[in-house]
DNA sequence: CTAACGTCAATTGGATACAATCCCCTTGCC
DNA sequence: GGCAAGGGGATTGTATCCAATTGACGTTAG
């Protein structure tokens, strides 16, 4: 278990956040920034006890991460960071497509006054780790998506795509290569050229291509860096 | 409390579901059949003792309903019946078209060879409970939606229309005031025939206006029989 | 009479204890 | 040597128990 998970959760316990929320918010962390790699077993107890809580609130807090689809849970097996499929991982990105052309719709339409100061503040922030390609800059990949969904002031909407962004960074980690997010940089940048001339097409046709490349990358080679990921998966459809 | 939330659980406890599991969807059913009206308090013991379970179980259904947005839990309250507000009900059709639009594009390209026989029977059974507009038709007509987004094929999708739909169903509980699906009927038929067609557009337009009609129907009164959903309504902008 | 304060009951937040289930390994048999 | 059945260990499923927080009521002072 990486020492990073070793911190403790209770400095400011009742900060009008559960502890539920918290050790939620730290595995997804986990998992997303690849700490927690996928197929890799989730017990009650370990978790808990490294994070110093009980089993209960781990209990509860993989409940949200299996309804968020970054785990999943066999019956009496316990909890397992999910290792999507290549097919699920399709459904995902079409999922995603359909949300954020909403999205770009929406800000076509609406885009609140301060939005694209946000917008190009996080590119800045996003060019500002471009070289280093880690779990930093996956992060802020997504969460370029996310501050677009919420600008919407759509909070359904910017829900579903964080959750929706964040499985795409799980399916990423396990099948992209390198991030490489040189590109996707510049294409945000694009796109938010595109919805600043109004132009509801060119954007979509923009995150469309910017979405079908990620997946693209993704599909053409799985990653094999790990010996039980692929032996894992295997043996899952094996089982089928 | 409803006498037909009396029933017992356990009967067939471990068919492979978990007491979680029965209690969770049990739970979803009373709120949307209206069982459980908006705004109404669940207790744990008080459900938990209804059911035959303990908290604990009620605890982890209640999270779930939470993370599907039919309940909301406030901090050392407890859980209540979500009463969506008419800015939110707006965001949830807004995604739910996003959604559904989806579905149509992807049923177009590729519906299963017994797909049309599915929806055809599930119109049938539709059309046979047409005159009594109870909490069935509601239901009913959720499922007509569930069912073609699962024949994309697209599980995460139909999980993700599954769950606006239900939050949309409630929402029309709260809003609507009869549900009136006769015409539904009529244009779910149309919303077929079209995809046999393979006509996108026509599709799409069709599913934007069966839902923007119902939509509309909703936003246009606001359903008032029952005085403490109206005074908590009026709380809550109040509080915030 | 009103408003603020203190106490109390009710309910959830969380932890621990017990039971059921499943996987895996061993062992015996073919 | 391989396969099947049984047992042990580990882990989850569920229930009960204690503590913390909140809302409400009653009391008291102004």
């Amino acid at each position: 278990m990486p020492s990073a998970l070793k911190t403790d959760v209770t400095p400011t316990m009742s900060d009008k956040t559960t502890l539920t929320d918290a050790v939620h918010q730290l595995l997804r962390r986990a998992i997303i920034e690849q700490a927690l790699k996928p197929g890799m077993r989730l017990p009650e107890d370990t978790v808990g006890e490294q994070f110093g809580v009980s089993r209960t609130i781990v209990r509860h807090a993989l409940v949200r991460l299996e309804n968020e689809g970054l785990v999943v849970t066999r019956r009496n097996r316990g909890a397992f960071v999910a290792e999507p499929s290549l097919e699920e991982a399709k459904h995902v990105f079409e999922v995603r497509r359909a949300l954020e052309a909403e999205v770009i719709r929406l800000l076509v339409e609406r885009m609140p006054r301060s939005g694209y100061d946000q917008l190009e503040a996080h590119v800045r922030s996003e060019e500002s780790v471009k070289g280093k390609d880690g779990p930093v800059s996956i992060r802020l990949a997504g969460e370029f998506h996310i501050l677009l969904a919420e600008l919407t002031g759509n909070h359904v909407l910017a829900r579903y795509v964080s959750e929706i962004v964040l499985r795409c960074s799980l399916i990423m980690a396990m099948y992209a290569k390198s991030h490489s997010s040189d590109c996707a940089v510049d294409e945000h940048s694009q796109i938010i050229a595109a919805i600043r001339d109004g132009d509801t097409r060119r954007a979509t046709s923009l995150m469309d291509h910017h979405l079908g490349a990620v997946a693209g990358r993704a599909e053409l080679e799985p990653k094999q860096d790990s010996v039980s990921s692929i032996l894992s998966r295997y043996g899952k459809e094996l089982a089928s």
